[in-house]
DNA sequence: GTCATTTATCATGC
DNA sequence: GCATGATAAATGAC
């Protein structure tokens, strides 16, 4: 019984199941709001893991993508990074 | 299933470009990912087995057999140990969070 | 040596 | 058909 769960655990690793939009949200936020150095600590990391009900490895996981990913076409995500852009742009004026 | 890139003839002489010698301007080119073969990775898989941290002697002979570098192997081995860390936290945390198990 | 990371690749969601 | 999350090679800081 051990062993199935075991192995069924083994090959769960890589099932992906996209993260709910709060949690995309969250993460968004603060990679558009840190731009110039999108590398939150691992504190940081942990905050945005327990905010977004994730582990911390998933968090990594997602800034090593975005960072790529946005930097190999910034104009694919220009259109979303001024939506964040102006959300904390409002919170920092208040 | 797999067509290594470094695969004919030695191996540890085509990956090294821009070493030494001539060649005055490095670009420092990052080496392109490619993949192992099932068969380099089964046999990297049994060596792990035996030693987590592999010597030189074994790491020369295994790099010889297939057709990598050292610093392929070595590299490799630092790699799956991070992985077998990896993987320990992952198993304590879902074991953790099933009272079932 | 570890370890965060970059990059390409893989596997899945939709 | 790409978007997206996870993993596999490769680099570099320390």
């Amino acid at each position: 019984a051990v062993m199935i769960l075991r192995s069924r655990f083994l090959d769960a690793r890589r099932k992906r199941r996209n993260f709910n939009k709060q949690a995309t949200e969250i993460l968004n936020e603060y990679f558009y709001s840190h731009l110039s150095n999108p590398y939150p600590s691992e504190e940081a990391k942990e905050e945005l893991a327990k905010k977004c009900g994730i582990t911390v490895s998933q968090v990594s996981n997602w800034f090593g993508n975005k960072r790529i990913r946005y930097k190999k076409n910034i104009g694919k995500f220009q259109e979303e990074a001024n939506i964040y852009a102006a959300k904390t742009a409002v919170t920092a004026t208040n | 299933e797999n067509t290594n890139p470094s695969s004919s003839g030695s191996a540890h002489s085509a990956a090294k470009e821009t070493a030494k010698g001539a060649a005055p301007n490095a670009p420092r080119t990052r080496k392109k990912r490619c993949p192992y073969s099932k068969f380099q990775i089964r046999e990297l898989e049994r060596e792990f087995f035996f030693n987590v941290y592999i010597n030189k002697e074994k790491r020369l002979q295994l790099s010889r057999m297939l057709n990598l570098t050292d610093r392929q192997v070595k590299i490799w081995f630092q790699n799956r140990r991070m992985k077998e860390k990896k993987l320990s936290r992952d198993r304590l945390q879902y074991f953790s969070g099933n009272p079932l198990l």
